[in-house]
DNA sequence: GTAACTGCAAAACCTTTGCGAGATT
DNA sequence: AATCTCGCAAAGGTTTTGCAGTTAC
């Protein structure tokens, strides 16, 4: 059956080849924020025809059909995740490398009246959260 | 007289050469965020005998000095700001390019709290918003 | 004097692209 | 059949690094 990347695609007047549908299951299966490495390891699992140049095609054309965002935790590489309806933002664990994602309607409010009040709409806008996990003390301390 | 950058290298002991003093006077007298080639264009200008390779290095050193952040626009090269006293995230006017700067105490409590709700101390953070000016009838609508 | 620093050029990364061959509709 | 897409390998842009000579302390 179709991922639901493939029918996206396909809605978006996209050839369908074997390459396209495999890293559309790959990215529709993911659960974590994969870069391009990380797809064409598993989408060659599948398929091992599949060459990295083909993938990041195929991503950035995911990127422009607006079904996937590209994400940057700052380490020089993109990152990829299937895009869903509500905005989040992320938490990263810097002792493990695990992403969480969030949403908070209060945070996004805010950041709209801050671009308002300085004299923009918002286009766009991300929000990273470094943190480690914290210790018994640290919940009554600072 | 020695830039605010000079002082405080020599005071985590780092040797003071003619590069590394042209440096820190290009960024202390930078209003802007310097990609590592303006660094260099700006250096070049005051000792012509900087090679990008030095910028490149101490800017790495600086950072890991925390003198200076590394900042991250997207456009796939790290930009360097001075390191000042209050964190301040950025809105970045995709029409021109240009970077405004903000700071909100209140915004910086959510982060807080959200971080703590999700089980982790803050160790970095960065939030950017890209916008592009509000014409007039934006005002009043959505 | 010694450890740290520099310039140069080469290389390492990640990403994009030209091209001829091969798929998809 | 026409067009789009692919794999390959080369090239692009940014950043790092090995080495031999130089400098700050």
């Amino acid at each position: 059956m179709a991922s639901r990347l493939e029918t996206l695609c396909q809605e978006k007047g996209l050839k369908m080849t074997g390459q396209r549908r495999v890293i559309s299951k790959v990215l529709s299966e993911a659960e974590d924020h994969l870069d391009v490495e990380e797809v064409h390891r598993r989408a060659v699992r599948i398929d091992p025809r599949i060459s990295i140049a083909t993938v990041y095609r195929t991503m950035r054309l995911l990127e422009d059909a607006d079904v996937v965002e590209k994400v940057d935790f700052g380490d020089g590489r993109a990152r990829y995740e299937e895009k869903r309806g509500i905005h989040h933002d992320h938490l990263i664990d810097t002792s493990t490398g695990r992403v969480i994602e969030f949403t908070n309607p209060e945070l996004e409010a805010m950041k709209e009246r801050i671009a308002r009040e300085l004299g923009y709409r918002i286009v766009g806008h991300r929000l990273e959260i470094y943190g480690v996990p914290l210790r018994d003390d640290d919940a009554k301390g600072v």
